[in-house]
DNA sequence: TTTATTAGGGCAAACGTTTGCATTACACTT
DNA sequence: AAGTGTAATGCAAACGTTTGCCCTAATAAA
């Protein structure tokens, strides 16, 4: 019952021509008259004729086709990288492939394979938060595979690179934390070998330095899972409080990690922003209807994502590599709401906390 | 530079063998004495020899991929979904390409033209909003493209379906309202056409009828945009707001619509639950930290993609299709919050609403 | 010793395209 | 009349695998 599909050779046999003319007819290319193309063309379209991929592949070492390698996929901000990639991509008539490992290294390197054994013509890429080094990726950009990296970056390869702003996004969400009277500000971050890591704690140094206050180390905690490992979250937000002048806000470093740290410290009972106040990155849609509503640090996540990719493709597209490699820096927006409220003093906190800080958050960039 | 991958060819004639043999060595197959399979194999280890993907997939017409179309990626509940897949398919070795129709018709059948045409194995495939009519997946199916439908399903194509427990989702939702004490309970739903709608309507008046309520045409509004059209939500709930006897309850279908309407309802200072309860379809993962915590029913969202890709693979992987195919009904689950508290009297609503419900809600089903 | 069997391996066609290099049939220059 | 140019098309090899069939030797059976 299954027709098989139709092919150059039988449009060929059909119309009494060769293999080649049909195949420059319906290229539209080359010397073959319009009386002829016109045959080819309308015989192709009725019998609705469609090329076969795998052998275009084949043959031209092409397969439009994408490779994404990423940590997790229903993670708020990855989901719309890849639905920009995937946006840029159908324009440009590529197709997308995703991966993601769970930020297990062993899983990346598997998944890299995989993507480029099956013939991607391009790799969008972001670390694992285990990645340890990258001799694995560096083999496949040698042989000649384009990449453009994205998020989470490494110098070491040399090619385009999309990120957000993350040191300055850091430093604007711990210098309004400062401004709202916050002394003790601690950063709980991702995976400490993560690119994002080093700039977003950069930035909450740098502004702590700007305000003439000290770094301390025991107010940095990492979590290598990023968020996803809920005891890892747990101990280190306990080891906050435990200490002998636990800190008054929090900033944190990644999507999964903002949201679960709310969650751990509601849970827990601590009065947001009686208590600690809390900003992070996020890219969550509504963070103005939790309860205190959030204060993000958002990235243009889909722009992430659609600019990459053309990237890519021009990479894949053009003869020659550019001689020069760029790296795009996108602007992240602090939009701030109830979370970072000003301190009350102690005798007021036992009130609604949530509900009524002292003054009314700025608008802050939202949307 | 760039070092061409080794081939086959390359492997024979540095041995002195056939292209044959050295096939066959590969594969450990057929009758090759097993001095010259190691011979082979070590070599292929030591340079790295990897097959080239095209063409095999040209010679066996197979590409050991996945084609994956949806609406949308960065809902959270098709984010969801779409891990399940990747970690199923990767389990047996297959790559997932995604594409995504954001409700668009058009959008859709384009897509799966580029699926299709690219050699996917197998199909994954949730409607689109606006869907029409289904002749052109029937036509792949016809073609003998192995489909899997799963959540936005069609009873016209005789294939496995995966799908949540749309109808007991909202019937329990429903029966939860009205024993909290909702009489005029409003159903916000998807597009019309959707299979998910119907269902979810059922169930939803259903549960009317069963405690002897009449089901009022006017107390459901479709969203055909499911929530992408915020004009569009706002429009529906204005129209419910401004009925002469408004609904005190809202019964919401989709991931997206829930979110938005909780969103609207919010910026429109309505109170949750004192002037409007709120249930809803969601696979957000903090529902409890919304203000207030919000009542969701809630799929699994993971283990459909999950069944779906090994139903799919399986449907690849054997010889003969099956006689009958299987419909696989998830459970949902019901997390009751404070969003559907008992309603107060009048007088008590403009206390603080969100934080102090009459009676404490029961646990629910979380996580 | 002859014959059948088997193990081990090679040949070449095939998958559907693409493309460099003919080839043919004209028309146009010298 | 011989040569040049050009438009339109065909031939066949190539891309890297897979696989049905054939070939050769060696061994086992008769």
């Amino acid at each position: 019952m299954i027709k098989q599909p139709i092919t150059i050779k039988d449009i060929a046999r059909s119309l009494g021509l060769s293999f080649s003319t049909v195949s420059r007819a319906l290229k539209g290319s080359y010397k073959i008259s319009d009386a002829t193309q016109q045959l080819v063309k309308d015989y192709a379209a009725k019998h609705n004729y469609r090329p076969n991929l795998m052998a275009q592949s084949l043959k031209n070492k092409k397969s439009r086709c994408l490779g994404i390698a990423l940590s997790s996929i229903p993670n708020n901000f990855y989901a719309e990288v890849i639905s920009g990639i995937e946006s840029a991509a159908y324009n440009k008539d590529y197709l997308v492939m995703i991966t993601q490992n769970d930020e297990s290294y062993e899983r990346e390197i598997k998944n890299l394979e995989n993507l480029s054994w099956r013939a991607v013509d391009g790799l969008l890429l972001s670390l694992s938060g285990g990645t340890a080094d990258i001799a694995h990726i560096q083999r496949l950009h040698d042989h000649g595979l384009p990449i453009v990296l994205f998020d989470r970056v490494t110098d070491a390869i040399n090619t385009h690179r999309v990120i957000a702003d993350n040191k300055g996004g850091a430093f604007n969400a711990t210098r309004h934390l400062l401004e709202r009277g916050f002394r003790r500000i601690a950063h709980l971050t991702g995976a400490p070998g993560l690119s994002i890591t080093r700039e977003r704690l950069q930035g909450y140094q740098d502004a702590l330095r700007a305000h003439q206050l000290p770094v301390h180390d025991h107010y940095i905690k990492y979590c290598n899972a990023c968020g996803n490992d809920i005891p890892e979250t747990e101990n280190a937000i306990r080891e906050l409080l435990s200490l002998a002048t636990p800190p008054d806000a929090l900033l944190v470093g990644s999507d999964r990690l903002t949201m679960r740290c709310f969650s751990i410290l509601h849970e827990q009972g601590i009065q947001i922003p009686g208590q600690m106040a809390l900003a992070g990155f996020s890219n969550f849609s509504s963070p103005e209807l939790l309860s205190p509503s959030l204060t993000t640090i958002r990235q243009s996540a889909f722009e992430m994502g659609k600019i990459a990719a053309e990237l890519l493709i021009d990479l894949i597209e053009r003869k020659r590599p550019p001689s020069t490699f760029e790296t795009r820096i996108l602007p992240t927006h602090l939009c701030i709401r109830h979370s970072t409220a000003t301190p009350l003093p102690a005798s007021c906190t036992a009130g609604t906390p949530g509900t009524s800080p002292v003054r009314s958050p700025g608008p802050g960039i939202y949307n």
